[in-house]
DNA sequence: CCGAAAACCGTACCGGCGGTACAGGAGCGG
DNA sequence: CCGCTCCTGTACCGCCGGTACGGTTTTCGG
């Protein structure tokens, strides 16, 4: 029991990076075990085929993925008892984090997938969606409890505005790949808070 | 000869739309060759591997993407001298362009091949790297010309602000299609241009 | 209208990959 | 010692990318 989840555990993270180095279609089942250094039949023995592991591996990327938002933006709220004070904050780290990565962000599942959609059934369709949704929900949240207290300068919608984050991530990952330049998501993560400061500034009075 | 290259755009027409759907890898050669009529000779006739026509597809994708940013932003420079109304006239029709299309934005390849740059070769790399490149020169200097005539309310860089288009646009594509709301990438894009007008809005006076 | 180049077609073949089937074995807790 | 988990080994199938190459039709300039 505990051997095999540590099998299956090693087998997801050798997978995971093949697929967000080369696309899920191009990452053979040969090569993960060679890597794992397991036999094939070892393989269909934790998943019954190659869709199976695509879903092991978005629903075990999305935990991980909220995990951190989590450590992230509570820690930000321990931090300040201001609602824009702490998202602000939670923004920073996050960038922080991000320009720690070493070799830059080594991509998003969710965005692999849904790039590919129609190479995953509808039930992979569907946790993406969620995961897009669980992400709105979050920041969403964090925009109404902000409006709560600061009035925007401009009429924005908080679900918008919540979009407007992991817009800002997922095009992050895609530039910086595009570009070959790791700086550039956290850099664009700062800009769009500059962007969120600058909403709810109050307007200055001579 | 005529009727090579009418081949050849057909050929490209069903691969665009099947690696957009489904990934590089995912993408067969003889479906391909179903779908557009011809044998697998015809291929190899017209391309000398899958890579090369990865090359072909990125291309023309690029091309064409460069044909319609130019037409938009001069339709805006037409309609307005000041560059600010301009560039901001110019997200308006380039959101109402993306809300126009029927399925929502089919996909961009660059972004496709980039999340997935370990199946394709060096070249193919580079080509996406100067199509970012491309997009930042474009937009730096839009917000270059902007930045003669306004002084932002906060001190931004214009090429991390160029990135900023970029980002959004490919953010958004992924966001729209996790989301399956086609409404979602358009939206950002005016969520953004609001961040655009406010950066540069004069500070009002008493 | 002719000839040559362009634009394919047909066929045969190779190795790799996803997937199936099934028999069996090592290790380990009860 | 039984039975369960966690695999290994072997054999096989059909699809796919790619090669090779000879043949055929279409097109267009001269």
């Amino acid at each position: 029991m505990r051997k095999g989840e540590e099998t299956r555990t090693r087998l997801l993270d050798v997978a995971e990076a093949a697929v967000l180095a080369k696309g899920f279609g191009a990452t053979s089942i040969d090569e993960l075990i060679a890597e794992t250094g397991i036999t094939k039949s070892g393989f269909f023995y934790h998943f019954r085929d190659k869709n199976e592991l695509a879903k092991a591996l978005l629903e075990r990327y999305i935990e991980n993925d909220e995990r951190i938002y989590d450590e992230i933006f509570s820690r930000a709220h321990e931090l300040s008892d201001d609602p824009l004070q702490a998202f602000l904050l939670g923004l920073k780290l996050l960038s922080e984090l991000l320009a720690d990565l070493p070799n830059g962000h080594p991509g998003c599942l969710v965005a692999t997938m849904c790039t590919q959609e129609r190479a995953f059934d509808r039930e992979i369709q569907e946790i993406n969606r969620q995961a897009a949704l669980m992400w709105r929900r979050r920041f969403g949240g964090m925009f109404r409890d902000i409006m709560r207290h600061y009035r925007p300068r401009e009429a924005l919608d908080a679900d918008q505005l919540a979009d407007m984050v992991s817009t800002v991530i997922e095009g992050g990952i895609v530039i910086s790949k595009a570009l070959k330049e790791p700086k550039s998501l956290p850099d664009q993560l700062l800009v769009f808070r500059t962007f969120v400061r600058m909403l709810f500034q109050p307007i200055a009075q001579a």
